[in-house]
DNA sequence: TCAAATTAAATTGCGTGCAATTTAATTTTA
DNA sequence: TAAAATTAAATTGCACGCAATTTAATTTGA
């Protein structure tokens, strides 16, 4: 008879545990660069795209306005992005990077490849995780 | 040349999101018994180890007493827990389950189940994942 | 043995996450 | 076309997570 409450049979704890732990890594790199994690996505989010509405931002990040307004609210205040309405529809909020925004990229870019370093994990691992994450966050409600 | 910066490229933020993701799967079950997913989680440690201190629970969650004291505090207002300190080292506090927070244990011993088929994922995928997972977390600093 | 170091929780402060509600703008439709 | 429905952000409220500090108890070591 299996005990599925023991919390070495979950799967979840791990993944949970492996989340918090990922941002742990994470936070020295950051810190230099005065960034928490989410707010780095969001920057990541707008490195690659320029613009991007509060909707469109969360849409990637699965992050809805109650996290992301004040975020951005504080990378405004950082001097990181603009927050603007739209012109063509009030009640969209576009997002853009201010000049020093961008320039962080420079800085921003040597985490993600010091990171995999230092958790020491294969490339044929990390696809393996991302193909069953992808197919797991794929099956939305 | 590859940009490691692209959303899409990293394996971190889909960790971040698979964990949130699954947390919010949990949430209908567990608003069933009237629980978030971290109080779960303690009592899942409880219902396997009657006993344990602060420090014990903190230490197989990794989770520190910042976090774990107001949630223990919940968890005692709702009448689930015990909070005391120890005789005989007056610095710890030991928590154990009320015979309502024992009882609670047959309710939720359907949750993991459940979620899994809800998850749509296979054993083998589970031992794939638990093992990179595994892996990942016992390299600590 | 007794001051210094260590340890366990608690506290403080801040930044998420997210449900639920509110506000304001736009779109739909009767 | 004007009321109803929808949509995008913002707001409110609560529960984490965690760094940093504080408090109190215990252990160590000169």
């Amino acid at each position: 008879m299996e005990d599925y409450l023991k919390l070495d049979k979950q799967l979840c704890f791990p993944i949970y545990a492996l989340s918090r732990e990922v941002i742990q890594r994470y936070r020295p790199l950051l810190d230099e660069i005065d960034l928490t994690y989410p707010q780095y996505l969001v920057l990541m989010v707008l490195w690659e795209h320029q613009q991007q509405t509060v909707n469109q931002i969360g849409g990637k990040l699965l992050l809805d306005s109650g996290t992301l307004t004040p975020l951005l609210k504080r990378l405004e205040q950082k001097q990181l992005v603009i927050r603007q309405r739209s012109k063509t529809d009030e009640r969209v909020v576009e997002i853009s990077l201010t000049d020093e925004g961008k320039q962080l990229r420079t800085k921003a870019e040597q985490i993600p490849l010091k990171l995999i370093q230092e958790l020491g994990i294969s490339l044929e691992e990390i696809t393996v995780m991302k193909n069953i994450i992808n197919k797991l966050l794929k099956i939305k409600k």
